[in-house]
DNA sequence: AGATGTGATTGTTACGTTTTAATCGATGAC
DNA sequence: GTCATCGATTAAAACGTAACAATCACATCT
């Protein structure tokens, strides 16, 4: 239960706390001599910097906080690996918050940010309120919307262009020939849900169709768990559809399970595209089509943003990243 | 940038610092109107807790650190899941580390931990070298293994047999009638690997065979790529295996791509078992025989162990849980 | 020699909270 | 009417560090 402080490392090396506390934040500053003392004095005493006064003193943290929607997702697994990997290359820890695409949990998450005055905040919001953004930003933490278009122009966002996503999609399906195309999503709070939906209306649109035939089938969440529940929920209409745009890969994946269970066959019944290309979409029973995401890199490029902001905040420009996305065909439409 | 403090709050529902202090850590102790009073002055200044300040005079944090291996691996994300789940409940913050298998990350990330004054540390470790965590356990900072049998009487660990796993998967193997059976595992210095091969030998011991016929194939990772590439390795070789024992679901994925890839037949040609029982196991091209660990079970008992141990330290008594897996038969060995 | 400058080091204060002992006001016992 | 008691509240002292102004030793210049 040793707590050894830097005053027990100034005595050791024979100088003031003050000395100490340069080698540790501005080695630069102090001869090399001394510097030498001090560094070999806290090897032997196995000093370990107090985060916390630290933070109090100095008015702000080494952590950022960050806030996704479905960690069993391999979507934010990779974006959370991006994130993880530059945080921790530039010192900086990262407290994770999974808000299971509840708002409740996620505004104890942010609540929880807040109070270990986090640096930042990388955020892929779950539903459309900004408001609660505003509570942090006038607290002084940065915020960077992940996966996520800017709301404001005073702030910095990376996102993939899903309606662009969506369009891809659908327009693969109609150069396949399908009549009846249905879109299985998620909770309709989700933007990226909506966007892709109106990207899937735009491109029945410009294929001459009526974007109000798309049929919609909608689940709590996003997980196969649900897609295999809506499979159920489709088998039980009449007339199935002859081609799914399922909203992630992990709603195909599940819808997938179902299908076949049921005798339906993929491609030759029903075709499938999902979203976000998993690892695991080229690896499932029928290799799933899918539009894919340059998903370790939207964390890493968010992170980028956010310690920018924080480290340089006066020549910090916002910005708002807007990747594209890309079509990548298998099986389960040919 | 407004920074309201606890003196701010004092100042406007007239009473002192210390009261402020009552209201928000022992609410019983201070009357009921003035209580009200407080709260309300919170409410309308928007105060929220320094945790720094909390931490440092309090000497203990409200947060858990978090190390695993591979934060790609549905397994560990889980784990996570579990963690994070009762970890929220309790009002702890988890701080993620992951190591990547890296020994150095690794220690990295517990520096951080010591840094931030975590309250404990939940690890699954990527080696079998304790003595980095004794000098977690010197700063008073409690440390529970994870997937990972106790090292010693006074520690919790919470971990799954993973030679009755091994054991089990070979079995199964042996049932079958296989003749040439090889391991593919990862990096040696993983205990998991080492005793699932362990419980593979005494499978072959206890069917009459000799355990060294066990041909193994070892890669230094334990993912889809890694699998992939095991496939290779082995396909190079003469005589291919009749029946392949994977150290975890990830290289069994990779491993059978590979080989589908190369047209060799599952299982017509070669059965294949995997282990953990990820959820996508069920839904990947030939469906995964494998081992199931009750893993979101893991991460909410070991986090549990951890808090009894920080917050009851004197009636806290050690625990070391061993769950047992389970075989989950599907195409890949039929 | 004295003045000036430079680089290295130190003393002190403040950060926002928790905690302990001390204080206060009121109630009831004698 | 005095005194003890009790619950509620307060004042003040930490916790370990960062930051800034102040000091110091010493070399360089005039």
């Amino acid at each position: 239960m040793s707590t050894v402080s830097i005053k027990d490392v100034a005595a050791r090396a024979g100088v003031s706390p003050g000395t100490v506390s340069n080698v540790l934040n501005r080695p630069e500053k102090v001869a090399g001599s001394t510097r030498d003392r001090v560094e070999s004095a806290i090897r032997e005493l196995g000093f370990v910097r107090h985060g916390s006064a630290s933070t109090l003193r100095a008015g702000h943290s080494r952590t950022v906080g960050l806030s996704v929607i479905d960690i069993g997702n391999p979507f934010f697994t990779d974006v959370a690996a991006g994130v993880e990997d530059l945080a921790s290359e530039r010192g900086y820890a990262v407290i994770l918050g999974n808000s299971s695409g509840s708002r409740v949990k996620e505004e104890r998450n942010l609540l929880v940010f807040a109070e270990q005055r986090v640096r930042g905040v990388l955020i892929t919001p779950s539903d459309e309120d900004p408001v609660r953004l505003d509570m942090l930003r006038d607290r002084g933490i940065a915020v960077v919307l992940v996966d996520h278009p800017a709301e404001r122009p005073d702030q910095c966002a990376v996102a993939v262009n899903d309606v662009t996503g969506g369009a891809m999609a659908v327009q693969h399906l109609l150069a396949g020939g399908f009549e009846r195309i249905a879109y299985v999503t998620g909770p309709a709070a989700i933007r990226q849900c909506q966007d892709r939906r109106r990207g899937a209306e735009r491109a029945l649109a410009a294929g001459g169709r009526d974007p109000l035939e798309l049929r919609e089938v909608s689940m709590p969440a996003m997980t196969a768990a649900a897609g295999q529940q809506a499979a159920e929920k489709l088998l039980a209409q009449d007339l199935l559809p002859d081609a799914l745009f399922c909203a992630n890969d992990l709603l195909a994946v599940g819808m997938l399970r179902g299908l076949l269970q049921a005798g339906v066959r993929v491609p030759e019944d029903v075709s499938l595209i999902g979203y976000d290309d998993i690892d695991f979409a080229s690896a499932s029973t029928v290799s799933l089509t899918s539009i894919r995401q340059p998903t370790y890199q939207l964390g890493r490029v968010a992170t980028e943003l956010l310690l920018d902001e924080c480290d340089n905040p006066d020549t910090h420009a916002h910005q708002q990243i807007m990747f594209q996305p890309d079509l990548v065909v298998r099986e389960s439409t040919r």
